[in-house]
DNA sequence: CTATTATAGTTTTAGTTAGAACTATTTTGC
DNA sequence: GCAAAATAGTTCTAACTAAAACTATAATAG
């Protein structure tokens, strides 16, 4: 069984996900905001806007997830869609005035929240904890290629 | 922005865990489980069975949940309810026979996928990642000791 | 011994999730 | 230029999710 030191840390993995997920969570609850929403608001912060495949490009949100939490955040007036002029498959996605003032509100919270979590971190330390993540999410790209599509 | 390290670290973690996720659930979904489904059917392998309240702790699907889960597994005829003696409000959970003969085909499989996974990993490899996971934990724990309940 | 408090599990609600099937548009290959 | 293939987004389904309110039973305190 020793030889399955995996079991150890795949179970840490876990554990670690779901405690910053519970963690993050709080903050953001405040806001009457839920994780996912969350991510699409502090995506589109500071930017023109974008099209539902880059968000789900850089938060992870599926397509077909990404849809609904849009209409979500649209009927609360923090979005907004706007027309594509180059694909009239597509088109942009971006924040109402409400949504960037509820950008800057927690936003920066969020961010100062975790710069008090990480306060004891070096430099070094995330080095090693970045290359323990990589040397994790490689090896499970690898097998038969027909796995995983991120 | 540099100061933000953690940024980095946040999204190689969400990402990592996510290709484990989609990574186990293709062996999973082979058997016509889900990975909550293959999480208990593991976790009650090779046991006399186990409260609902244990099973939380060990595999750390929250209590509303597991009912569900556990249902399902009972509807497709691979757990059963067990009366508990010592105390009337609780019951042991336990494999049936055909959820004894699901355990021992799938869980071996699975196991192999990992080794092949893992087979570059070295004893220090484990050690190192371990270590970071659980630092990453920990500072997830920390602040207020309002937040977090795991 | 009884009232209070804690615990085990269920139910409810609103939302997220992946995957697959679908529609509309664009791109590619011939 | 047109048929075929690819792509962008939506819809549908079954399941999971956390949180909160709930029921029933057990433990505790006075």
């Amino acid at each position: 069984m020793s030889q399955n030191a995996f079991f150890e840390t795949l179970r840490e993995l876990a554990r670690c996900y779901q405690r910053f997920e519970c963690f993050a969570a709080h903050d953001i609850r405040q806001f009457e905001l839920t994780p996912a929403q969350f991510d699409i608001i502090a995506t589109l912060g500071n930017t023109e806007g974008m099209t539902p495949k880059q968000l789900c490009e850089k938060t992870l949100i599926t397509k077909g997830t990404l849809t609904g939490v849009v209409d979500r955040l649209i009927a609360k007036s923090l979005l907004r869609r706007q027309q594509s002029k180059q694909d009239r498959r597509s088109y942009i996605v971006c924040l109402t005035p409400a949504g960037q003032t509820l950008f800057e509100q927690i936003f920066p919270l969020h961010v100062k929240t975790l710069q008090q979590v990480f306060a004891n971190f070096s430099e070094n330390d995330f080095q090693t904890i970045n290359a323990s993540l990589r040397q994790l999410s490689n090896a499970f790209r690898h097998p038969d290629s027909s796995h995983n599509k991120r």
